[in-house]
DNA sequence: AAAATAACGCAATTAAGTTGCGTTTATTTT
DNA sequence: AAAATAAACGCAACTTAATTGCGTTATTTT
């Protein structure tokens, strides 16, 4: 249940500046966040070699969203993704990535793809909008081969 | 479960023509999608007064899907909505909208952001690109009053 | 019209996500 | 630093979306 710390990051910290509990768990789960692009629930279980049991992750997952850790990434396959704000374009309310993601449809792995600039956030009349996403769905190499 | 059509359109054929069997429920299924933005199987369920088996609904989706008619719209809340292919912008492979879709995170409903326009589809080394979507999600006008 | 194929409905099952509650751990107050 | 408060944790039970198998009914093909 150790996770290396390959960020030179003090993730407790970066906790309670977000106003989220330093325990041992939620410490390692950011640290986890910092090493791969998104997560869900059953990779983090997985992560945690299912040692943690699946609320306490479903209601840190919550907790971080809450303190404008993390943000949900959509998708077409209903399970929750969950990927790291970037400081400078995320906040606790708004969320966005300047480029599109990649779902493959088999083993559900995310990807950025930094060639595709997604649009700015502009206002609309009668909307309150929380985060913008462009989501490319398909399959990634090692899936179409088969 | 009579459904009214109001486009002047001959359900049955589209169905015939994308190789789609023709039952009552399809059909009417079919009219549905073209009097709504986007629906899910729950959606459906009680446009048809709950008279229709959910397994039912689940597999005239999967077929609608396999033959084009139909593409599912991602979102964050896990909740599978299907929305219609723009027979011009979608093929039984390759699926688009030219605009983005937002989605309300309380009523759930999507609508479409004609001012959003996605950017193009094109091929990204090792991917194999079957969807593209602008998701933008918030409150609308309704949800955010309370 | 008969044979073949696909859709349908029912019951049972899987899996994601949620809730309540007693216990443990972290944080705040003195 | 100890006590008081608040939050996180784990367990069990529950809710809901989605899936599977199978016998029956409707549609399509020849």
């Amino acid at each position: 249940m150790k996770i290396k710390n390959d960020h030179n990051l003090d993730f407790a910290l970066i906790l309670a500046n977000h106003g989220v509990s330093k325990t041992k768990f939620r410490i390692n789960l950011l640290n986890l966040f910092y090493d791969k692009e998104s997560l869900t629930v059953k990779e983090v279980m997985n992560k945690f070699s299912n040692l943690i049991n699946k609320v306490t992750i479903y209601r840190a997952l919550v907790s971080f969203e809450e303190k404008g850790l993390i943000h949900k990434v959509p998708s077409s396959n209903n399970i929750i993704r969950y990927s790291l704000c970037n400081s400078d374009e995320c906040s606790a309310s708004l969320h966005k990535h300047n480029h599109g993601h990649f779902i493959c449809n088999n083993c559900n792995q995310t990807f950025c793809l930094e060639n595709y600039k997604s649009p700015d956030i502009k206002p609309v009349d009668g909307f309150y909008i929380n985060s913008l996403n462009l989501i490319l769905e398909g399959y990634c190499k090692d899936c179409h081969l088969n």
